[in-house]
DNA sequence: CTGAAAGCGCTTACAG
DNA sequence: CTGAAAGCGCTTACAG
């Protein structure tokens, strides 16, 4: 068993075998129609005594698929996107596909080679799963009209299934939690930094904010708004940064739990602590949040994978029907555990 | 820009644009002797004003070279993993590389299936990257005399170029410092869980903690190995087990950084913690263990990755050179912190 | 240093 | 329902 250099099995031995042209042969092989049920037996017993498997690079040279599809992350090792990716590459296996790991590590110039050369793309991948790919407007024409098949997670506004939260009102619900105890003085630690490409979902949980505040009569305060992309580190720096060059506010709603953990792990450095100096809220229900006793909002993360990756396999399998494409909004639910508390 | 539906240039509008034949253009786009320079500058020119990309399914076919390389990962979501995988798809991408990951989901039948097909694998992929895959003699054997080129991270005794850490001496280490506390009944919580394929790394570690066991004349008590996995979860279920079915150790030595922070949320469900009823260390330096306070010892993980993938592209390139496969081991350094502490 | 030819192993119209 | 033929776009010996 486990061979190396058998000298390859070909669709002529197959043919050879079962008695039956190399065109018959690959029809069955793919359950195409018209062929006998009497040839498909002959065929795929064939195939299977030979342990006949199509070659990859003939099949794609001659047929156009690859067989491959992209999952296109702005980074692997984020939480989100580390669960998000496992489900969706799952997915792809179980129904055939290789599954191409491209990552635009947070940035802009890796994610403009890619878009610069969307041609190159299509010959090596049959479609693109976008895990929360902030797109200009050109990007988003230029893959709409690649012929790859698209679908992704977190997105809004475009021309293919989609999957995600209400990030809007996740970032309200976490917000109001915040007001309902009677914080008025917030801040977010959320959005880009410096040199990164925009996030999605951190511009709409940015818009949730500032929604509740103003359905409180309340405004931004401009310097309680910081970016701090989506690592723990980047929230160490902006909670550092809040602290020591703007001011503390009452209560803080972090763009993502890992932003959280930063602003935590800045406080204590500090010698202070949440909820006693400042409540803090985040976005995800990261496994260690619970924990941390950190109050957040829970999203589903491995669903929004697996089922983004399902949308694009049905998109592949019938290219042909023309359904209009759906946005899927999954459930988020507000956890309030230690880290908020009654303002004093 | 970005066009869709170009008509595809191939290397014949080269070979025509150029006035050279379509050989010498296939040769001078690769790089390959035997090409004058002047040639060499007229296809390049011509292939710069065309665009020109050769089809890599046509490639593929005709030169059995397919672009891309497999990283195997036991599960995409550990923390290790994602680092090292993203580290590792950065030095591929940079390479002209895609890569194609691969999740054995952290189930045996899956790398099964896997290694029952290499000769399929070997047809989409130039070589893998193994990240503390466990090989039965089978299977290594299979995939050294596949064709594939291969290299790993944290494997040992294989033929091929390897990367890691030396994770007897770590836990080595690590075991001494509870010692060296006054700790004598340790615990260790380490090892695939049941219906897991076994972690190589698992098994060394739990070797170097009975090795420094045995330097002080002290025995390992088999009540106090459990198997943990290497997730949060595996450690938070593995610490109530000893708790509520073992006994209390004096200390413990977490097979990884995730293990033991699943053993201090055992530990706070039960109103205990660390160091106070129990002093635990890890192994890793995981992001989240320095706020957590975590004893450890850390070592470079996305140094592992990219290391490893470097080996791997140099031997895609020179196959020719039979230079011997060698094993690289990172240091490794010991950071106590406050979840151990002399024994009372 | 260069080119004509064969071939990689399939799929796809097109006849039958 | 089935098969002969062309072709996908390269690379690889082999002559020159």
């Amino acid at each position: 068993m486990l061979q190396a250099k058998t000298p390859r099995v070909t669709i002529q031995d197959v043919a050879a075998l079962s008695g039956l042209s190399i065109c018959t042969v690959s029809r069955a092989l793919r359950d195409l129609p018209n062929v006998s049920l009497e040839a498909r037996v002959k065929v795929g017993d064939a195939a299977a005594k030979l342990g006949y498997k199509a070659s990859p690079a003939a099949s794609r040279l001659a047929g156009g698929r690859t067989g491959c599809v992209a999952i296109i992350v702005p980074t692997a090792t984020a939480w989100f996107f580390a669960q998000a990716v496992e489900a969706a590459e799952e997915m792809f296996a179980d129904s055939g596909y290789d599954t191409v790991l491209i990552s635009l590590r947070n940035r802009p110039s890796v994610q403009h080679q890619l878009f610069a050369d969307l041609t190159g793309l299509a010959q090596r991948v049959d479609g693109v799963l976008l895990l929360n790919i902030a797109l200009s407007a050109a990007e988003l024409a230029a893959l709409a009209g690649s012929g790859l098949a698209v679908a992704s997670v977190g997105m809004h506004d475009v021309p293919w299934d989609n999957v995600g939260i209400d990030n809007e009102e996740a970032a309200r619900t976490a917000t109001e939690h915040l007001l309902g105890l009677g914080h008025w003085d917030l801040a977010m630690l959320c959005g880009s930094e410096a040199g990164e490409p925009s996030l999605v979902t951190a511009n709409e949980r940015l818009r949730g904010f500032e929604q509740a505040l103003s359905a409180h009569h309340l405004t931004v305060d401009p310097d309680l708004v910081l970016p701090a992309g989506s690592s723990i580190e980047g929230g160490r720096v902006a909670m550092i940064e809040l602290i020591e060059n703007r001011r503390m506010p009452s209560a803080i709603l972090a763009g993502c739990d890992e932003t959280a953990f930063g602003a935590l792990m800045a406080l204590r450095d500090l010698g202070l602590s949440a909820p006693k100096n400042v409540s803090i809220i985040g976005i995800d229900d990261h496994q260690m949040s619970w924990f941390l006793g950190l109050s957040t909002i829970s999203q589903p993360v491995a669903d929004q994978g697996a089922f983004a990756a399902s949308l694009l396999i049905e998109r592949l399998h019938r290219s042909g029907l023309p359904n209009p494409p759906a946005s899927h909004v999954l459930d988020t639910k507000l956890l309030p555990r230690k880290s908020t508390r009654r303002r004093r």
